[in-house]
DNA sequence: CTGTTAGCGCATTCAG
DNA sequence: CTGAATGCGCTAACAG
């Protein structure tokens, strides 16, 4: 860390020409006469001189970094969702500073006030589940540009950029009543997600249009922990008519609830059967996987939300907050 | 994003103070008068104003970021590193940039450059499989610390944390040995990697110490693509003696090689069965998941990893390069 | 208790 | 073609 501040200023004086002539020499200023600026290249070159880039932030008002707040890294869903952001914004020369909200309001709160705090240009965010209060978004708008991704906030000041979840759980649904399924439970999320009161309307619309009876006993609310899945899939396995399939909220729910059926000596996919959400790569490994399972491209979500970020990051004038709504795709094993 | 460019002068003026009185009264500076600090103080809330971190950095030359190279996002493992390492330094009041070398070398040094270049005030870096040239780091180290975390540079002017993986594979032989399998294999990794070589030194020390002959058609150099496991346990299984048991770099490779053993009608855990490295959380819901894992306790190598850093950064006077090496543990299922 | 001043490193405008 | 001067927003030493 010798030369940890060497600046233009000693550059200058080495070499008895200003400051100006170094800056400028550096950046290829055509009005820098050759021999100058090569000059000061070769010492600079010579002393790995950096611009101090804290300093160039400063004086342009901009840091190129943009941060991302999501529920869980370790969650497949959003580190391919972040790793699909960091591509798109690397090749666009922007960085990318990750926050967990780890579903925690008060901790997507500090998350958001922290990234802006160290100076990002903008942020996406995914929304933690227990996320009831928006004030926190509120204020970071006065500051620097927001897009949400998947977990989204309806609201005519922010883009955002999700899956349309309610036809990827109608097709799920119309994909199993077709193959003559009608005891079909719903495993879904915890209430204060949209996500989860979506995959209850197309939960509901196909069994309408398909004239099969709800019955409330078969949708479960989850706080998506491994313990409450517990509970769920045991009163379902318990009620006098158990469900033959279950939609679960994604394929972690599943998975716990197919550990649960199998202790129950239940044969998964004959006796019971799994849909999920969220098509985790690991399913691929499993002998008997859900039997179908809807894909939500986390990656596209993730670099597209980048893509109206950049845009109200560079062209803040002409841009206006909107939406971009991703196809679902079912995927049937 | 109205009060963008709300700076203290405004506040200075409005109140017909001194700049410096505005900045002494936000911080509750004790020579300000009460009446002045809570004047200052409530039209700074009226007006949402939040200080320009941009300027206090450059101010300070510190950005409170930090940047963490891996190579992918995707793979649990370092997701969950980064987990820990994001959880430490979070408490610190630092944030973290990330980036994925995705175990290119090109890519690992242009993230190393952009990281210094966004002007973060250290490095935590798990090398890429494919880095040959170590200039980056030098040229690196005359700016920031670095500290390297389970894909390790070992050399003096470098922290590092690290598991012990010689003890870790002799201890996972040992075990196989005791149960009687001598016809061991080994899906290693690539050469480039230390933890490659030194998985490759357990092996043998084991093999030695109980006279089991090397058989060098066992051992494998793997490129970590599906591809190439493919082939190599197709090379094992067509042997003449094709192996009991495989000791496998990590969990992913052991699983894409255990869907060539389904395909070839073998059973897993019977006619041949898997040791892993890595301790893959999914593994938990498999039928047959491998028979032992090494846990690897990423989250614990990041924060260690962390920690070291922010020494290195907070303290750099009597900071001096060391290494945390983290026992593994071999869970028998 | 408060104001004035200087300066962090760089880009840029204005003068030559 | 080059140099001097200015200012980005904030902090802090210095001076009242």
């Amino acid at each position: 860390m010798n030369n940890a501040n060497l600046t233009m200023k000693k550059i200058a004086k080495e070499l008895g020409v200003s400051i100006s002539t170094v800056s400028r020499a550096l950046q290829n200023h055509p009005r820098i006469g050759a021999l100058t600026t090569e000059k000061v290249q070769r010492l600079a070159k010579e002393l790995h001189f950096q611009p101090n880039n804290r300093a160039i932030n400063f004086k342009n008002n901009r840091s190129f970094n943009v941060g991302v707040v999501l529920p869980h890294l370790t969650e497949e869903f959003f580190s391919i969702a972040l790793s699909g952001i960091e591509e798109t914004l690397m090749a666009r020369g922007y960085s990318v500073v990750v926050m967990q909200s780890k579903n925690d309001y008060g901790r997507e709160s500090a998350a958001v006030d922290s990234l802006i705090k160290h100076g990002v240009d903008g942020i996406l965010l995914s929304m933690a589940a227990q996320t009831y209060n928006k004030s926190h978004f509120y204020n970071a708008t006065h500051k620097v540009p927001i897009v949400f991704f998947d977990r989204v906030l309806k609201h005519l000041d922010y883009s955002s950029v999700y899956v349309d979840i309610t036809k990827a759980a109608f097709d799920a649904m119309e994909h199993l009543i077709g193959k003559g399924f009608t005891r079909i439970a719903l495993m879904n999320g915890p209430n204060s997600l949209q996500a989860t009161n979506e995959r209850f309307s197309g939960y509901i619309n196909a069994l309408n249009k398909y004239n099969i009876p709800v019955n409330i006993e078969y949708i479960k609310n989850l706080n998506l922990t491994e313990e409450d899945t517990i509970l769920k899939i045991n009163e379902l396995l318990n009620l006098p008519q158990p469900p033959k399939v279950i939609l679960a909220f994604h394929d972690y729910i599943a998975l716990d609830a197919m550990q649960v059926c199998k202790a129950r000596n239940l044969q998964i996919n004959q006796d019971i059967s799994f849909v999920t959400f969220s098509n985790l790569s690991f399913c691929r490994y499993l002998d008997n996987p859900p039997i179908a399972t809807i894909e939500q491209f986390p990656s596209e979500l993730g670099s597209k939300a980048a893509d109206l970020l950049l845009e109200a990051m560079e062209a803040p004038d002409t841009y206006h907050p909107r939406e971009i709504v991703v196809e679902p795709k079912l995927i049937i094993r």
